[in-house]
DNA sequence: TTTTTTTTCTGACACTTGTCATTGTTGTTT
DNA sequence: AAACAACAATGACAAGTGTCAGAAAAAAAA
C-alpha cells in the first residue's frame, strides 16, 4: 500500500458516482481532503473488526469484501469496482467492519473521511437520498444471494456467478471480450462452495463449451446455456 | 383483511420507532393519513413483484417477508416484528417489490404513503439518517446469513436460527418463557433446507434436552449448548 | 363427537458435495 | 535456467442432506 495522487477530475467514474452533482468548489475541497492510497494485488483495505473512520471510494481496480466464517473460510460477499464505495454500512452505523476488504487486481482507492462526507450530505440532500438508494440496491443484492445459496445447486450457482461476472467485469459497452480473472479459490468463496468442486463444475462446463479456461482466466461462451443451468432471469 | 382504527398514541413502539422524535402536529397528521389493517394469521400484506406505493409499519404480529425460489419454495428473508417497517427497500427504489409479506400471527400493519412519508424525511433531517441505520442494520443482518448459508452446516444452522427467534421473539425483558411458534415449513424456510431435514434435527435436538416441543410450539433449554453447536457468538 | 384435512414425524435411499491425498501446471524467485 | 512455491486439476471416498413414500399425530371441519 502506498500513497498516491490522484485527481477527481481524472476519475473515471465521478459523473456517474454518488458524487455527482456536487458544487465545483465543493469538489475542489473533497479532492484535496481526500487520501488515495495504491494497492497492490492482495493487499488489504480494511480489517473486520476495526473501527471505520470514512469511506473508500474506488477509483481503479477490483477489490473483494468478504466475511471469514468460523472456520476462518472467506465468504465473499461482494466485488466492488470502480465508482463504488467500501464501508459505507460501518460509517453510516458507527460500529466496526463487518467484513474486510482486499485487493484483487492492483487497485486505487480514496479515502474521504467520515466528517467531511457528512458535511456533504448536510449539504447535499440528493446525497442522503443516493446512499440510501445504494444500500437498499446492496440489500436487494444480498437477498438474492440468500435464496440463492439456500435454494440452489452448487451446479446452479456456479453458472449463475459466471454470468453475473461476465456481466460486471464487462468493459464498459464492450459487446464481446469480457474475461473474467480470478483465483479458483475466490470463486469457489464467492459461489459459497469448496474450491475442488468448483473446479469440477467449470471442467464440466468447460468440456461442454459453454467456457473457455486459459489459466485462470475464464470466458463464457453460451450464455443461454448458462442461464439454463443458473435457472436465472436474464439480465 | 380488514380496515382496522389504530391511533399512534397507543402505539405500543412508536417511541421506538424511526418516527421518534416527530413534532406532536406531524404525528396527529400521520395518525389521520395512515390506514391500518388488521390481517388473520396466513393473509398477504404484499406480493413479490407488485408496485409500492409507500410502507408499511408492523403494530402486532409477526410478518415473514419472504422471496420465492425458482421452484417456488420459499426463502424467508426476515421476520419482522412491531415497530419494525416492511417495503422501505421498495419505496426507496421505486422498484417492485422484491420480497412477498403475509402475516405468522393474526397482525396489524399501517401504511404510509410514499409522498407523506418523503414530505416528513424532507422535514426530520434525523429520519433519512434512521433509515440508513435501518437499511444498514438489514444489509449487515443479510451479510451473516450469507456466510452462514455458505459455511455452516444445517445442524450448525438450526441452532443459530433457534437461538435468534429465542432472542427476537423475548417478550420485552422477560427473562424467561420466550416460546417459538412456527410451523415446521417456515422454520425450515427460514434456516434454508428441507422441512424432513429440519424436523430430524429438532428431534435429535429434543432427545438430547436442548429444547422442549410441544406441538408446533419450541422452548430453548441449553442455549450453551446450541451456541456451541451453532459456532455463534454469544449474544 | 366423528370425519376430514393438514401437519408432523420416521424410514429408506440416492446423490450432491466436502475432505483428503496426489499429481500436474503455472508462475515467481534466486 | 533451474529450483521452488503457489495454484489447478483429478481421483477416491465418506458424510450430509434432499427426495419420495408412508405412518402417526394434531388441527380443523362437519
Amino acid at each position: 500500500m502506498a500513497l498516491i495522487n490522484v485527481s477527481c477530475d481524472d476519475c473515471p467514474i465521478h459523473r456517474k458516482s454518488i458524487f455527482k452533482g456536487i458544487d465545483e468548489s465543493d469538489m475542489l475541497d473533497l479532492n484535496i481532503k481526500k487520501t488515495c492510497f495504491f494497492y497492490r494485488r492482495g493487499q488489504v483495505i480494511y480489517y473486520e473488526g476495526k473501527g471505520a473512520l470514512g469511506i473508500y471510494c474506488v477509483y481503479q481496480g477490483k477489490i473483494k469484501v468478504f466475511k471469514l466464517g468460523s472456520e476462518g473460510k472467506e465468504q465473499i460477499v461482494r466485488v466492488a469496482l470502480p465508482g463504488e464505495l467500501l464501508g459505507l454500512r460501518s460509517m453510516i452505523s458507527g460500529k466496526p467492519y463487518a467484513a474486510s476488504a482486499t485487493a484483487l487486481d492492483d487497485s486505487v482507492c480514496c479515502f474521504i473521511n467520515k466528517r467531511k462526507f457528512f458535511q456533504l450530505t448536510l449539504k447535499y440532500p440528493e446525497l442522503s437520498q443516493r446512499i440510501m438508494l445504494t444500500l437498499s440496491f446492496l440489500l436487494e443484492g444480498a437477498e438474492n444471494k440468500i435464496t440463492s445459496l439456500a435454494q440452489k445447486s452448487v451446479r446452479e450457482r456456479v453458472a449463475e456467478t459466471l454470468l453475473a461476472l461476465d456481466e460486471t467485469f464487462r468493459p464498459d459497452h464492450s459487446n464481446d471480450g469480457t474475461v473474467i480473472s480470478l483465483s479458483r479459490e475466490d470463486l469457489a468463496n464467492l459461489v459459497g462452495t469448496a474450491t475442488e468442486t468448483l473446479i469440477r463444475l467449470l471442467s464440466e462446463f468447460k468440456h461442454d463449451q459453454l467456457i473457455e479456461i486459459r489459466g485462470r482466466k475464464i470466458k463464457v461462451l453460451n450464455k443461454k446455456a448458462l442461464l439454463k443451468i443458473g435457472k436465472a432471469f436474464p439480465a
